[in-house]
DNA sequence: TTGTACGCGTTATCAA
DNA sequence: TTGATAACGCGTACAA
């Protein structure tokens, strides 16, 4: 239990009677020692129980090995598919990766990104950032943001189409025959704007009357927003919540309300998180395919760090929808 | 977009006219530098869009300032909330969080540690790990660790009764007139044994044979094995899983075959994750009760650190069981 | 309040 | 090529 003191680089060039330049170029594989040397030194270092000290190299070292990972929130596993597309490029390519985590509210964004900062990351990936657009411009100057699945104008950007998404939402209900499609949607400006829109084209393009309904991230919350409209007048026959944790609250409140999903309320949600995929639950959902968008949004990453000044990157993807057993016929 | 030069503690100390040293002192609220002083420091710093480098302060300061989690997966969401716990605490501590996220087939541990570790970090929260107990042992002995619900000798740990929890679980099923009531296993030596040897204890105690499927985190991998279980000879009325990932993997399995959970499958989970409470999964589970354990290992971490030299600490919860909708009567 | 010795690698420069 | 020397990065802590 009592922790050993610290061993050092230096620890390790003593015992191997050599300099401690010589050790660092030996632990990274650099050029300039001799196999047989370097093998040496590896393995005093390993007898010495001696790891590298990250810290130490970062402030050190010349930049543009670390990537920060910013999440809003770990309960949402699409952004668990994210984070394992960005980790497959970050890992194999050796640099390593820092993370932060925001909250669901939004209010934790600043300070999480601040942390990454002064981390000295070289490049920020963001992923579900609710910061307004100036903000995370404010932020870019400092240290590069890659954003992931929002548009801001002069920010490197994975950018889904999140109309379209919305879009094929919408026209598959309607094309079930609901005219009452309500739309619980995300916070205003959060940033994710395109699935309101998307959603209120999409609803006058087949003449029906636009309902939003403005909710949060949280799944209880939207739970009770999804509440207010099954309980209001005229009540929807169809939902389309803005991502699949709020869609999973309105099925809390259809299932408090005796309504079977895809029978007497249809639903559609956004992500298609893992969750989504339960055969229990079996959401229609628009898949945003978080691990392309994580591995897109590293690569980007990679490409900015080597070129500073380039003009803004972007990558497009675009989302699918897949119909699975909570949206049905609308009730006659 | 432009990446502009990095301002330094420096800069900002020439900018006003006083030491590096003191520009440190007013960052950190530090006694040493009067009310007046101290703030003209800070609006100079905030034009200059100066931030404090967490990695060089890390390197140069005294410790005991940064905790490190590791998780082991973050696609299931009981160990989101054991890091909410964690956070809850750490935070207010203003002491930082650094992460590191691990592999669901629990080779990536070692590395994940091993990051940890050269990030310096003070103390380890391995939430999840899997790794050999000799293994945590020895990275506890560079750093130490506070395992969650995992007792390992000699390693601070936050235990949970999980023969307790299993015992829970498998009295229900057979208060249910259960016979044949399989357990889904966790992979072998991974530490979490204790839900094995509960399920043995309890399934003796009940005078019914113990039937036990190795079985892995993957909720994929679940339902092949328990496809397997209930495609063969015999096959049991009730599966309890050892975690909730795998319980939805039943799941899956017992939805291909048409079997109605709660009627004709009775199926137990492990942890009470968020989404074991969605009502069109409604899992019977035993709760882990996740930021509790986050919190209190946060708890123990702190005291390791002011008490390098202390006795092992440990911190005990208790599970509970929850039912919910997928467990019901032995069909007759 | 200030000066200054650290902390621990990395990298440019130089010698053999 | 192989290796050594020394400066550097950015705060922190303690003596002055």
């Amino acid at each position: 239990m009592r922790d050993v003191k610290r061993v050092t680089m230096e620890d390790v060039a003593r015992e191997a009677g050599v300099s401690r330049a010589l050790v660092s170029i030996a632990y990274r594989d650099a050029a300039g020692v001799s196999a047989a040397t370097r093998a040496r030194i590896l393995a005093i270092g390993e007898r010495l129980g001696y790891a590298p000290d990250q810290v130490a190299a970062r402030l050190a070292g010349v930049g543009g090995r670390t990537v920060g990972v910013f999440i809003q929130d770990l309960h949402n596993d699409v952004f668990a598919d994210v984070f394992d597309g960005v980790r497959a490029v970050v890992e194999p390519a050796r640099k390593s990766l820092v993370m932060a985590v925001g909250t669901l509210d939004g209010r934790g964004d600043a300070a999480a990104l601040d942390t990454l900062r002064r981390s000295r990351v070289d490049v920020i990936v963001g992923v579900g950032l609710q910061l307004p657009d100036v903000a995370v411009q404010a932020v870019s100057r400092h240290v590069p943001v890659v954003a992931v699945a929002r548009d801001i104008p002069s920010v490197d950007a994975v950018i889904t189409d999140n109309e379209a998404g919305a879009r094929a939402a919408v026209e598959h209900l309607a094309g079930l025959g609901h005219r009452r499609i309500a739309f619980l949607a995300n916070p205003p400006g959060d940033g994710y704007g395109g699935r309101g829109s998307g959603y209120a084209a999409a609803m006058r393009a087949a003449g029906l009357a636009p309902r939003v309904a403005s909710s949060s991230y949280l799944r209880a919350q939207a739970a009770i927003d999804a509440a207010a409209l099954l309980d209001g007048p005229e009540p929807p026959t169809a939902i389309f919540a803005h991502n699949d944790q709020a869609a999973f609250g309105v099925l809390d409140a259809a299932h408090d309300r005796g309504l079977v999903p895809g029978v007497d309320l249809s639903v559609v949600g956004y992500d298609n998180s893992s969750m989504s995929r339960a055969p229990g639950t079996a959401l229609t959902t628009v898949d945003l395919h978080g691990a392309e968008l994580g591995r897109a949004a590293a690569e980007l990453a990679a490409e900015r760090v080597s070129r500073p000044d380039a003009e803004r990157l972007t990558r497009t993807s675009a989302p699918t929808l897949i119909v699975r057993g909570t949206t049905g016929l609308a009730p006659s």
